[in-house]
RNA sequence: GGGCCUGUGGCGGAAUUGGCAGACGCAGCGGACUUAAAAUCCGCCGGGGUAAAACCCAUGUGGGUUCGAGUCCCACCAGGCCCA
């Protein structure tokens, strides 16, 4: 019954349109209700299709979106497809089917899933990052940030982007000296200062110098990056796909190379995109990993001059970033990453101190090593380079070693290291057995070894004594004063590397010209479209090359061809070949769905005044896996189409809520590894199980798991749906338990949801005749729990609480025998939101002709909520020994007097003195006696 | 190693935010209806204790604050997530 009562309704509800929402200027938009932009995270669409975790997420905005409706509200609920990425292109390198045709297959199929639980999107809205009216647009703000730069003066001294323009014309004129960005990380490292060279007049300047000038100055820009490269796959890794030196997929060898990658500079907004986190109402824990990821620390750069063979000064320092400027009287010996440029100067002056062949040979030993493996706390090595440093502070000569725990990317890819402080720092002194000085006074109960609270400085000279933030300050102000060094906030945030070898993704809108020079393409050449290829197999070679240089025809074009302004048509260029990672199309999406027909712009003046508002999305539900990556991406795209007076709010996303993961069951053997279910058979019985492997006989626990393949506990939706109906899934998975928390999927449960439908329907149908049955008047009882049920039912939707909204349906439904047609009209309505097949049903049943959906809320009376006669509990001690049957506002002194006169307290407190009687009017008493 | 979160019956969970622990659902037990089963309806359902009550114990463990603690504080144990 339920396949059938469902799939007619979905029908009604795509014929009529229901959850079309009109946007402003279009027929049918009522500006004079508030808006409520509601947003998923929407799917990756996978071969597999959906799992149970998607609709978890989905059903609770539903609900929300549903009861917004009908509370008043213009709701903008839309769906859509995160398409590019991966999994498709691994199933084209293996079939040869166009990734194409598998995400358009696996996105019908999707779409068909998320239509079958009747859910409340506004389809004729319906997106695809795949789609080239889409991708037209990422390629669009591409090139905005492209064509920016970011002014940290700008706007009060917080920074922000600027058309690249405004930087030219302020170099043409002389109102800004002309030098490479200071803030350009790719320029800096040992030997450059720190504050960049000053170039010269504008009109001096070669073209090439000009263009390296303004280059240095984009917000996305071309850089050197090393990368986890690996020659067999043909293309680079993170550093989570690699594990000792191999491919985590094929196990094949990977190197670091440097390759020429598109970069976007989010770390000039580090500040902003912390300090924006403060107003959100997100959640506390995603909060503070963005704000860790970001990493702020304020400590001071100290130069550190260079001495060869302890006497030859170089004139020139080693600079350091450190967060423990107090601590240096400490620093025993120096670390530089093996990249460091220091490590080549060293191997150059090889001779006495210095090994050269033993350097080299770590360095290489280091750059097969991730990022990952390096920052393990595990053995620690290194090589002493031969060179020293003198300490600034105290003249003393301290020896440079290059060892692999300190990272180029970090700070300046140089440490002091202070043993006595800091624990990586000790273990490499034990190691190399180099000396240890403590500096700040461990308690004397301490029996650490690197000490890293706080204390008085010891073994410091001017600083001895102070607690370290005094020491800190101290020690920075005499640093500036004899230009040694200065105060300095460090971030661990990187650029963001934004190319990919791979093919199924958006292509970059640059080409180059015959120079190598890259030209941003015009915008009326947009979209840049993918083409299309034959053979997915990733080149094998050791000199990366991306997928798409196998499309020769449509990487050799011409300037005309492409669409750059400023070169003559016939100009030979070639285009970029990589193609942007899978975030991009995410970090927008949001705003296309406003107006995602627009062919003029991304979206349009009244689409975004009235959706976005000045606090963008009202509610963005998803899982907290994106609560750096995409959630961090999305805000500084935002961020920086912000500053471009693009959009209008400082944030994309006001509200932010994690749904939790649903897990599943699985075995454990006593050694802590899992069995499948299907292995495993239960000797006991329900109430008392006793869980057996099958193959073994050994016994097994039952334990949380997450659903895999593997361990055979996946559940289909399509399953569920086709036995017991969407209505009944929706209900299982909102009565599961708190939104937020991860809850183990207990297929035995769900009948009890299935019930409920079925007593709501017997509870308004007659089954024999198939109508409706009323009560002829009201009981007051049941009018009392209507009502109760409607505020409780509201107040939980707005508070994302449905488990508790669905137990007052069940208390309602066990108290109520039979409704009147006017109390039945209020039930279904508040069911609506639930369960929209039935309530439909009984809606049009009751004479209706347009949707449960678009009508309004039902009101509640106050006074009906509250008892007249209520209990109150009487404890002596704390204790519970009796109960009061009174009217609900008995005063203070009328409880006191009856708890004291009831029998069984006055045998209890006996002979004891009262000591206090504690009256919480209309709560408790508690008698205090001994 | 650091940070964050969680721990309540056989299971999922509730608890007005410091005020009657176990709402609601599942499973289980007993009964009604039925030739029988399913479905449905009624009752019981943390442990000990009792003829039944009274009473005692009980929210991972141990302490603390409080008239009163699942809720707040401290320590520990176990599990999970994130970072390193």
């Amino acid at each position: 019954m339920a396949q059938n009562i469902e799939s007619r309704w979905q029908q009604w509800w795509d014929e009529q349109g229901t959850y079309i929402q009109p946007n402003p200027g279009e027929t049918g938009f009522d500006g004079s209700k508030p808006k409520y932009y509601c947003l998923d995270m929407f799917p990756y669409p996978s071969g597999a299709g959906l799992h149970v975790g998607h609709p978890e997420g989905y059903t609770a905005t539903d609900i929300l979106c549903r009861y917004k409706r009908m509370r008043g509200f213009n709701v903008l609920h839309p769906m859509g497809w995160d398409a590019f990425g991966l999994p498709a292109e691994q199933y084209a390198i293996q079939t040869g089917v166009h990734p194409e045709v598998t995400t358009k297959t696996a996105i019908d199929n999707f779409r068909r899933q998320l239509k079958r639980f009747g859910f409340c999107y506004d389809w004729s809205r319906e997106l695809g990052t795949i789609d080239p009216d889409y991708y037209k647009w990422t390629q669009w703000i591409f090139l905005q940030i492209y064509h920016s730069w970011f002014d940290p003066d700008a706007d009060g001294g917080k920074g922000k982007a600027r058309p690249i323009n405004d930087l030219i014309r302020d170099f043409v004129e002389g109102k800004r000296k002309v030098k490479l960005n200071p803030h350009a990380v790719e320029y800096t490292g040992a030997g450059d200062l720190p504050d960049g060279t000053d170039a010269g007049p504008w009109e001096s300047l070669d073209t090439e110098t000009r263009k390296a000038v303004v280059d240095s100055y984009r917000l996305a820009y071309l850089s050197q990056q090393v990368v986890n490269w690996c020659p067999k796959l043909g293309t680079a890794l993170a550093n989570e796909e690699v594990h000792d030196g191999k491919s985590e997929r094929g196990g094949f060898p990977v190197l670091r190379k440097p390759l020429r990658q598109w970069m976007f500079r989010i770390t000039a907004y580090a500040d902003r995109l912390l300090d924006g986190l403060t107003d959100l109402d997100w959640p506390g824990s995603t909060k503070t990993q963005q704000a860790e990821w970001i990493g702020r620390s304020e400590g001071a750069e100290i130069g550190f001059p260079i001495v060869l063979g302890g006497e030859l000064d170089m004139g020139e320092t080693l600079r350091v970033f450190t967060t423990r400027p107090d601590t240096i009287y400490g620093a025993t010996y120096m670390v530089v990453a093996p990249e460091h440029g220091l490590v080549e100067m060293a191997m150059e002056f090889a001779g006495g101190e210095t090994d050269g062949d033993k350097i080299k040979e770590y360095v290489a030993w280091a750059s097969g090593r991730s990022d990952v493996e390096r920052q393990e706390n595990k053995e620690k090595t290194g090589v002493f380079l031969g060179i020293h440093v003198r300490n600034p502070v105290t003249e003393e000569l301290i020896p440079v070693w290059t060892a692999d725990y300190v990272m180029m990317g970090y700070g300046t890819g140089a440490i002091m290291a202070v043993p006595g402080q800091d624990q990586r720092d000790w273990d490499f002194a034990k190691a190399f057995d180099l000396p240890i000085v403590r500096t700040v006074q461990p308690p004397e109960d301490f029996e650490g070894e690197a000490y890293t609270g706080d204390g008085p400085a010891i073994n410091s000279d001017m600083l001895n004594g102070l607690h370290i933030e005094e020491a800190k300050a101290k020690m920075i102000a005499w640093l500036t004063k004899h230009k040694l060094g200065a105060k300095r906030v460090n971030f661990k945030l990187r650029d963001w590397l934004f190319s990919r070898q791979r093919y199924w993704g958006e292509p970059f809108p640059i080409v180059f010209d015959e120079f190598g020079n890259h030209h941003g393409v015009s915008e009326d050449s947009l979209p840049v479209k993918l083409p299309p290829l034959t053979d997915y197999q990733p080149v094998e070679s050791d000199t990366p090359k991306p997928l798409l240089a196998k499309a020769r025809e449509w990487v050799h074009t011409t300037a005309g061809q492409a669409g750059v302004d400023g070169m003559h048509p016939d100009s030979k260029v070639t285009r970029e070949t990589n193609t942007m990672p899978g975030w991009a199309g995410s970090c927008w999406y949001y705003l296309r769905y406003c107006d995602h027909k627009n062919s003029e712009k991304l979206i349009g003046d009244a689409a975004q005044d009235y959706w976005m508002g000045e606090d963008g999305v009202d509610l963005y539900i998803g899982g907290n896996e994106h609560a750096v990556l995409h959630l961090l991406y999305a805000r500084f795209w935002h961020m920086v189409l912000y500053d471009l007076g693009i959009v209008k709010s400082t944030e994309p996303y006001r509200k932010l809520f994690h749904q939790g993961m649903i897990t599943s069951h699985a075995f454990q053997r006593a050694d802590k590894s899992l069995v499948p279910i299907d292995e495993v058979e239960n000797l006991g019985t329900d109430g008392k199980p006793s869980y057996v492997e099958i193959a073994t006989e050994q016994p097994v626990e039952r334990i949380v798991a997450k659903m895999s393949k593997s361990l055979k506990n996946v559940v289909n939706p399509d399953d569920v749906i086709a036995e017991y109906g969407a209505d009944t899934f929706r209900l299982y998975e909102m009565y599961m338990g708190p939104l937020e928390a991860s809850k183990p999927w207990n297929t035995r449960d769900i009948i009890g949801l299935h019930r409920l439908i079925q007593k709501i329907w017997r509870l308004c149908v007659d089954e024999t005749t198939g109508e409706l049955k009323f009560a002829d008047s009201a009981d007051d009882a049941v009018e009392k729990q209507l009502h109760r049920m409607i505020a409780k039912v509201g107040d939980d939707i707005e508070k994302l609480n449905f488990n508790t909204a669905i137990a007052a349906m069940f208390e309602f439904v066990n108290v109520a025998k039979a409704l009147t047609k006017d109390q039945m009209d209020r039930f279904v309505r508040v069911i609506g939101p639930f369960t929209p097949h039935v309530a439909e049903e009984l809606w049009h049943k009751l004479g209706n002709e347009t949707s449960v959906a678009v009508a309004d809320w039902p009101s509640f009376d106050e006074a009906m909520l509250i008892d007249e006669e209520i209990e109150i509990p009487i404890q002596v001690m704390g204790k519970l020994r009796s109960k009061l049957h009174v009217a609900r506002d008995t005063d203070v002194k009328t409880l006191e007097a009856m708890a004291l006169a009831d029998e069984k307290i006055r045998a209890l407190i006996d002979g004891k003195t009262v000591r206090k009687v504690v009256v919480v009017p209309g709560r408790l008493v508690n008698i205090v006696a001994n």
